[in-house]
Order: structure tokens, then C-alpha cells, then sequence
DNA sequence: CCTTGCCTTGACGCCGACGTCAAGGATTAC
DNA sequence: GTAATCCTTGACGTCGGCGTCAAGGCAAGG
């Protein structure tokens, strides 16, 4: 198939299957004409690197599951390498959900205490009570 | 107060300063020299946008602040619109936190899965299963 | 007078993952 | 034959928040 048939089917676009091509993940074979040829293999390629990008994978953070594939393995994360990017991650989101909640935790006191001092005391405008 | 000591002074960078100048969040008086001046007040705006910004505010977002500390209130979030974008922060990372944890938990999965397979069939490297 | 260290403006660089446009060749539909 | 739709490469644009460099002005100490 050609390239805008596989950016279809993976539910993307041309321009970011040449930019995976340009980054080594997905080396594409040429018809005469000078045409990208895929085929299925190469869609599992791309669902592979969606999936993870969904995921917030960064595109070299995917490297590992692409090489796995291309290596004849039945799944991107049949390899150690991919196991170690799985982990890595799992620890990187722990430390940002913690991080993210410390400050939403944070922010709502804020917001809190704002709004009772605005129910308390209604806006002083002026230091000698002004009536406008 | 000159540039630099109000940078040293808020942790910062004159490049940063010169920014939110450029950006209008902390306009600065200027002396004979063409020198910018700063005041004790403006510390505390720059102290106010570093702080949400530490939080992961943008920059848009610390607006409302500043024109709030500027305007004469006692602080940042003594104005309605410093509330709304609390509550829109606040909203934001409920969403985001739970986002995560849901990515989190996906990955969790795949992982312990794929240490399963891992554990139980180390790696079928040829479909005849080959010694080499 | 000269050096050092502050300050000024202007402008380009960076990062990631593409979007978008341009100029031109190939293919397909009618 | 020709128009519409694909494909090619190349290259610049985007976004946020600055970093970094360049060229030059101003002030103070020795």
C-alpha cells in the first residue's frame, strides 16, 4: 500500500509517516516509480508508535517496541529493552501524578482561602472605606 | 533598583525580566540613564509570577495577578479573575491527574503482562525453535 | 586613560512533533 | 487529452519561555 493509505488506516497523516521514516522508525521500501511501499506489517509499526504516543510516550521512548516489532518478535514489548522503557515510565508518570497533586493540593487551599476572605471582607478598595 | 539585583533578588534572569517587560506583565520605569528601575513592588509581581509559574501556570495565566497587585489589592488572588483561573487551574489538573493515572494504570498492566510472558516463555526467537 | 562590570536593544537558537506550502512528477478517471 | 488526485523532496512555520550571542553605551575604581 501507499503512504496515504497507511496514514488512513493508522488514523494519521503522510506528513508524520515521513517524519518516522526521517526519524529511522519506519525505513519504508520504494516502488519503481519512487513510491513508499508498506504493508501490514508496517501498519503494526505505526498502531505500535500511536499507541504509545497516545500514551505520552515520547517518539524515541518508542524506539524500543519498533525495533522489537522489526525484530520478529510477536509484540513491541516482547523485549527487555521495552520492559525498561515501560518501567522507566511507570516511574516518571508516579512522580509527576505526585507532583501534580502536591500542587493541585496546593492551589485549591489557595483558592479556599481567597474566596473566604472575599466572602469575609468585601473588596477594600480603599484604606479610608470609600463609598465609591 | 537596577535590573540585575531585582533578578538576583526574585532567583530569576534579566533575560527573564526583560521578557515579562516585553510580554506586559511588569512595565518599568526607566532612569536618566535609559536603565530600568525597579521598586519593592515589583519584587513582589515577580515574585507573584514565579510562584505560579512554579505551580505550572503559563504565563497568560499569571496576568490576571499581576494587573491585580498592580491594581493596589493586597494580593494576587484578591480579584474575581485571579479566583477564575484558580478554579480553571484546579479544574485542569483533576482532569490531568486522572488522565495520568489512567495511562498509569495501562501501562501497569502491559508491563506486569508482558514480565508474565517474559517469565513464562523466555523468548521464542524462532517459530521451529532453533538452539542458536 | 583604561579596564571591568553593569546596562541597552536586536536578533537568532532551542526543543518536539509535526503542519503547511511550494514546485514538480506519476497515476488514474473520464 | 486533460483534469483531478495521488506521490516526491525541500524547507519554513508553530508554540512557550526563555538562553545566548553581538555590538555598543554608561559608570566607577586604580
Amino acid at each position: 500500500m501507499r503512504i496515504g493509505e497507511l496514514a488512513r488506516r493508522a488514523g494519521t497523516t503522510t506528513r508524520t509517516l515521513r517524519y518516522y521514516e526521517a526519524r529511522g522508525l519506519l525505513p519504508a521500501r520504494r516502488a519503481v516509480n519512487g513510491y513508499r511501499d508498506y504493508d501490514d506489517g508496517d501498519l503494526l509499526l505505526v498502531q505500535q508508535i500511536r499507541t504509545l504516543r497516545d500514551f505520552g510516550f515520547e517518539l524515541e521512548e518508542t524506539r524500543p517496541f519498533v525495533e522489537c516489532l522489526r525484530a520478529g518478535h510477536p509484540a513491541g514489548d516482547s523485549c527487555p529493552a521495552s520492559l525498561a522503557v515501560y518501567r522507566a515510565k511507570v516511574a516518571e508518570l508516579d512522580a509527576l501524578i505526585e507532583r501534580l497533586r502536591s500542587v493541585r493540593a496546593q492551589v485549591g487551599t489557595e483558592l479556599a482561602r481567597a474566596e473566604a476572605e472575599f466572602a469575609a471582607g468585601p473588596v477594600p478598595r480603599c484604606q479610608f472605606g470609600g463609598t465609591e
